[in-house]
RNA sequence: GGCGCGAUAGCAAAGCGGUUAUGCACUGGAUUGCAAAUCCAUGUAGGUCGGUUCGACUCCGGCUCGCGCCUCCA
């Protein structure tokens, strides 16, 4: 049994999918003006676990993951580049499926693209006009009236007297109340537009949410995801929106990620503080950034250091080393085993993948007591979570967890060079010649090579 | 100012009204020619002040501190 916290009712509660054994979810993607960021991973990871879960539950999962490839921040940076708009996004969506992929986050069902999906928004945008309430102003923007909304705030547990209190905006003096916000923009010189009753211009952000969820999940679905930062107040103007146009409800569960933070603030591009995807995989494998993200619980914050990530590489390296040598194939896990059954319950209470990962080093330690049947157990429930998918020997020699740039340095020797140098080494140990078998050793050493001896030979690992 | 979240051992991070979370690091032992990996052993954590209770890290309240949203943001 399934349960997950509502945003909505700020409640865990039962899931229970609208069709029985399907799951409509519909996630706020990324904005394509740069390279994806660790809290983009985080919000990236989390929901596909979500996508993976649901999928093991036996659920048939429509996952959307939009793609916001329209907005002003686009429009800024490859103004700034002096470039074309679409040369710029395609470049960051090409960038950031890469960054995906090395995550092994896998495909949501659809990822449509805003700018594919304008004439739906405005087609939404003329229902919400003639059910009075979106006007146009005089300046040519079209604008959602808040007030006439009476549902406003009930995502974010805001009033419009309390957002009123707190109003920090510059008053737009085309609104009539300065909390609505913005359907359409009316076009300005050098920027893209579409034409539409209103004008040429471009939509507003919180409308390509609403439409594309609509085109590819319908005006009712189960899940829809995102960034804590987006419940106030993007996803609050999506219920608006949709629920203004249908006159029904419009999102069952609402699910938050906590955010990644620096220095116990939040990674952001405005504080400047964020590290992206692919500068940590100078430093980091792709699976310990994940590991280290799914180490906690998606609501929690969780703070980034190198030091935190050296910890992930480290606790990922014992649980390859319990893979280490054992027969290994893929498949379902055997969820009658009690150590399944236990982490089966940690997922299924609200994804507290802490605790699963907890049940994964229980395996590992009765595999290195010599439990070697457990093996195989550990290699499908890690699975589940898109982890320990790599061959745990090559895993090993080619870094062990390190990013690329570390694993270059530790390189210096082929893989055929270290197995001579451990030949040579060998034969130096059957003639107990000791001296020469640490000083094969250290050379290897040197080259960020460690040796281990055993029963069956000596097997070795990059740093 | 309004609304909300959090405070767990050296670090990271969960569950739980009374029984070992877990990981990393550290220390001792085992194993090893030496190592590495691994195993065993070792930690009387729960911001603070009160309350409820036979019993609270776990429930309730005050305080302190931190964070987030209220403007673009995953």
């Amino acid at each position: 049994m399934l349960k997950i916290f509502n945003t909505l009712t700020r409640r865990t509660e039962v899931f229970q999918p609208i069709q029985p054994g399907q799951v409509r979810m519909y996630v706020c993607g990324m904005t394509v003006y740069d390279r994806c960021h660790l809290g983009h991973a985080r919000m990236l990871v989390n929901f596909d676990l979500v996508f993976r879960w649901l999928q093991q539950l036996g659920y048939q999962v429509t996952y959307v993951r939009n793609i916001t490839d329209i907005d002003d921040k686009i429009i800024a940076r490859a103004a700034l580049n002096q470039e074309p708009i679409s040369a710029l996004t395609t470049r960051m969506i090409s960038a950031m499926h890469q960054d995906l992929s090395a995550l092994h986050v896998l495909p949501p069902t659809y990822e449509p693209r805003a700018t594919d999906h304008v004439p739906g928004m405005i087609t939404m945008i003329s229902t919400l006009i003639e059910r009075q309430l979106a006007y146009v102003g005089a300046n040519g923007d079209v604008y959602y009236s808040v007030h006439d909304f009476p549902a406003y705030g009930k995502l974010s547990g805001k009033t419009l007297e309390d957002l009123r209190a707190g109003e920090r905006i510059s008053v737009d003096p085309h609104k009539r109340d300065p909390l609505d916000f913005v359907l359409w923009k009316a076009t300005k010189p050098g920027e893209p537009a579409w034409p539409s009753p209103w004008g040429p211009g471009r939509p507003g952000w919180h409308i390509e949410c609403s439409v594309m969820s609509e085109h590819f999940l319908g005006s009712h679905f189960d899940i829809h995801g995102g960034g804590h930062d987006l419940q106030f107040p993007h996803h609050e103007n999506e219920i608006a929106q949709s629920e203004g146009a249908h006159g029904h409800a419009f999102v069952n569960l609402w699910m938050h990620n906590g955010f990644l933070r620096v220095n116990d603030e939040k990674m952001s591009k405005s504080l400047d503080n964020f590290f992206t995807i692919d500068a940590v995989l100078q430093s980091f494998d792709a699976e310990v950034i994940r590991f280290f993200l799914l180490r906690g619980h998606y609501r929690s914050p969780l703070n980034y250091t190198d030091a935190h990530l050296e910890d992930a590489r480290q606790a990922l390296n014992t649980l390859y080393n319990a893979l280490r040598g054992q027969p290994l194939t893929a498949g379902q896990p055997d969820w009658a085993q009690p150590e399944a059954q236990a982490f089966r319950a940690a997922l299924n209470d609200d994804f507290n993948t802490p605790e699963a990962i907890a049940v994964l080093f229980g395996l590992a330690r009765d595999i290195h007591r010599g439990d070697a049947e457990k093996a195989t157990l550990l290699l499908r429930l890690a699975g589940t979570l898109g982890l320990l998918e790599r061959d745990p020997e090559q895993w090993m020699q080619q870094g062990a967890g390190l990013g690329r740039k570390a694993a270059q340095a530790a390189l210096g020797l082929s893989a055929t060079a270290v197995e001579q140098l451990i030949e040579q080494r060998s034969q130096a140990r059957q003639q107990r010649n000791f001296a020469e078998s640490d000083r094969l050793r250290q050379v290897l050493q040197d080259h960020g090579v460690v040796l281990e001896d055993s029963a069956q030979g000596t097997t070795w690992r990059r740093v």
